[in-house]
DNA sequence: TGGGTCCAATGC
DNA sequence: CATTGGACCCAG
């Protein structure tokens, strides 16, 4: 009877399609969305081939979705991404496939006036009568509450006939975006950036231009210059071209402020789609998102693979941004996946970014990306006076962070009514306790790391697995009563210092484990830009895409934070960290300065920030990876063995060296003890893939993994290509 | 020997 | 991912 074997790809860890029979009543195509029996139960899947073929002993397919099919372009997506990342195929489907819940669209009612008054009158019902004059549609909830009286009021009316039930169509999620909503005021540089945008997305929407590889854009500006502006005008574009745009960003959930600044050109907030987002509203986005209702979408990385039906653009902001590495389950990048997607989908992607990787500033080199820069701060503002104090020859006093000549500035600043920001990259109190006595230190029972002491929580926590303990009152170690001694500054105590030297100002506080989650962040992120207060002290968080006119002063704590980390990439992340966080101020009227707190004022990184001479120091910092054979001018991927036991991680790692037979151009190196060797109670060995720029990666990785022995046991290796970061 | 717990293999 | 059945352990 039937005919036909569909290769069906269900979205779990399987790297194959399973086969199944086709019922003579169920039509499929590549694409479609299907139930199917899987062991004991039935799970989703997604028809990726089909075949004639006379099946013999296969399962049925058992029904078709009614949802729409994924695209050609998110299959090919899925395809690739697993290709690339050595992810199993069903892994990416997972990232891909989202199959609307059971939900049913809770349509909801309206009322209105629409008969005579009721035989009965009360005081409730007259208001009510009141409320609904003229006739219109109100909502049930919303009548209510104007008349002050119950629902069951309005129910009664119902019943009685006076009033008659309309059933609404579901608000929309997102209002139609109006690309001439309001005329942005733009410097010539912006308009003239704005104009090559918008002309890369007219090109690609142009059915004369279908086949043409579509650019991709690096929008280069400094802190303050304004590129938001400016790829607004490219989103606005693609709306007129009535097409969707995709706009990324690395930490939507703080962004309300973005959202505002859309809302203010365009008229109306676009889409968001995040972790934060759940539910029906999840659900609401996605049907509109699938039925190109929605245009512009504004999201996490997550938000790479929802099912655009028309995507015109795809802008990456903060386009250098660390938070766009997946580092578990599929490793991927989403700026590199974004330009994958775009180019599937034939439409160009905006990359921005005031300090760009030395990935994307090479492909500019190499022309494979175009770029457009905005050369000056909107308005004409000048960049901050970056200053360095020399912790060596102007040291804090004994149990202080701050020395002198910044407590000097803090002074100055807030004697002026100025805002200043103390920067430090380090949470909690302390990152060390350490016992005066023995010299025990605390460290967390499941990850090779101290505990961080956070004195508001009154708990030692580690950072990396989340553990916590109550701070003991005597060292775990030799049991002394009070000779536990916190070592190193995070942000509590330099919050402490500050509460200690200016005692008047107002302060805040932020850092992300901070007490009230993302709404108290928001709300404080916004006092601080109406400047509500004269000193904020804050993690990385504070560093990132804020708009605080009133502050004037930066200090950096402790700039040397991640120099020494041993990762190749660390200079260069420092570097873009303090560039970000010393643009901060000076974005109001008054010019602002920055001070620098290092025991290596000669670092590059930091005598480059001193000097304004970026890029000298990008172009030193290419040369260096280009000497090492890393990345973009060499290929690497990682490989980190984890298991239960040390033993059995290392065993499997010194097996998997053994079976490397790397050919040439390619480097295999370790296994080594991951630099955190102990996180959440797995121990962990690495072992590095370093290959010149023209060997295929990934066929040899694949090759590799296979002949070697498998992971038995607890035993897991997972690979990352393209790591980010080393530990 | 039965029952209980744990964990790796399995799914078309 | 969720289920399962085999391996291992303990009490009786």
């Amino acid at each position: 009877m039937a005919a036909t074997v569909a290769e069906i790809l269900i979205p779990l860890a399987l790297d194959q399609t399973y086969s199944y029979a086709v019922p003579d009543g169920i039509p499929l195509a590549p694409g479609d969305v299907v139930q199917v029996p899987l062991g004991p139960r039935s799970r989703v899947g997604v028809v990726w081939s089909l075949r004639p073929g006379a099946p013999a002993n296969l399962k049925l397919v058992e029904a078709r979705l009614p949802v729409a099919p994924l695209a050609p372009a998110l299959r090919k997506l899925v395809d690739w991404l697993s290709w690339y990342t050595l992810a199993p195929k069903g892994s990416a489907l997972g990232l891909v496939l989202r199959v609307p819940g059971e939900a049913p669209e809770v349509s909801r009612v309206g009322v209105r006036l629409a008969g005579p008054p009721p035989a009965r009158m009360t005081p409730a019902r007259t208001r009510v009568l009141q409320a609904a004059e003229g006739g219109l549609i109100h909502l049930r909830r919303e009548l209510a509450d104007r008349a002050g009286v119950g629902t069951g009021v309005i129910d009664g009316l119902v019943d009685e006939g006076t009033l008659e039930t309309v059933a609404l169509r579901p608000e929309p999620v997102a209002e139609r975006p109006d690309p001439d909503h309001a005329q942005p005021a733009l410097s010539e540089h912006q308009r003239a950036a704005a104009a090559a945008l918008a002309a890369a997305v007219a090109t690609a929407a142009d059915p004369s231009m279908a086949g043409a590889a579509a650019p991709v854009i690096l929008l280069d500006g400094v802190t303050g210059s304004g590129k938001t502006e400016v790829y607004f005008e490219a989103v606005a574009e693609a709306v007129r071209q009535g097409r969707q745009a995709l706009i990324l960003m690395p930490e939507i959930a703080l962004t309300s402020v973005f959202l505002e600044r859309f809302a203010a050109r365009f008229g109306t907030r676009p889409a968001a789609w995040h972790s934060g987002v759940s539910g029906r509203r999840r659900e609401r986005v996605l049907a509109g998102v699938t039925a190109g209702e929605v245009q512009v979408v504004a999201g996490a990385r997550s938000a790479l693979f929802l099912p655009f039906r028309n995507l015109g653009l795809v802008v990456v902001d903060e386009e250098h941004e660390g938070a766009y590495k997946q580092e578990d389950g599929v490793c991927y990048h989403t700026r590199d996946i974004a330009i994958v997607r775009a180019r599937l989908e034939g439409c160009p992607v905006v990359l921005a970014s005031a300090t760009p990787s030395i990935e994307t500033r090479v492909n500019v080199a190499r022309k494979r990306f175009a770029r457009v820069a905005l050369p000056e701060r909107f308005g004409g503002r000048r960049l901050p006076d970056i200053r360095p104090i020399d912790l060596r020859s102007d040291p804090p006093p004994p149990g202080r962070f701050m020395s002198p000549g910044l407590v000097e500035a803090l002074r100055t600043t807030v004697a002026a009514g100025e805002q200043a920001l103390l920067f430090l990259n380090r949470r909690g109190y302390a990152p060390l306790t350490l016992c005066r006595t023995c010299g025990h230190r605390s460290s967390c029972p499941n990850c090779s790391a101290w505990l961080v002491e956070h004195r508001f929580r009154r708990a030692l926590v580690c950072h990396h697995c989340g553990h916590a303990e109550r701070v003991p009152e005597a060292c775990m170690a030799c049991g002394t009563v009070g000779s536990l001694v916190p070592c190193g500054p995070g942000v509590e105590r330099i919050a402490e210092e500050a509460a200690a030297l200016f005692p008047e100002a107002r302060r805040i506080v932020l850092s992300s484990d901070f007490p009230g989650g993302t709404e108290r962040l928001r709300t404080e992120l916004a006092a601080i830009a109406a400047g509500e207060a004269d000193i904020v002290i804050g993690t990385q968080l504070v560093a990132k895409g804020h708009n605080f006119p009133a502050m004037t002063l930066v200090g950096v704590l402790d700039a040397d934070i991640g120099l020494t980390s041993g990762d190749p990439r660390a200079a260069e992340r420092t570097f873009q960290l303090l560039q970000q966080v010393t643009g901060r101020a000076g974005r109001g009227a008054r010019p602002g300065r920055a001070i620098l707190q290092t025991y290596q004022p000669e670092h590059p990184v930091i005598a480059a920030l001193i000097s304004g001479e970026v890029e000298r120091f990008y172009r030193e910092e290419t040369a260096a990876r280009e000497a090492a054979g890393l990345p973009p001018f060499g290929r690497l991927a990682s490989l980190i063995v984890s298991a239960a036991d040390r033993a059995s991680a290392e065993s499997h790692g010194r097996a998997l060296a053994r079976a490397a037979d790397p050919p040439p151009g390619v480097l295999v190196l370790g296994p080594a003890e991951a630099p955190l060797a102990l996180i959440r109670g797995r121990h962990r060995f690495r072992l590095l893939v370093k290959t010149a720029r023209d060997v295929r990666l990934q066929d040899y990785l694949r090759e590799w993994l296979f002949r070697a022995e498998k992971p038995r046991g607890s035993v897991r290796v997972q690979v990352d290509v393209d790591p980010q970061s080393f530990l």
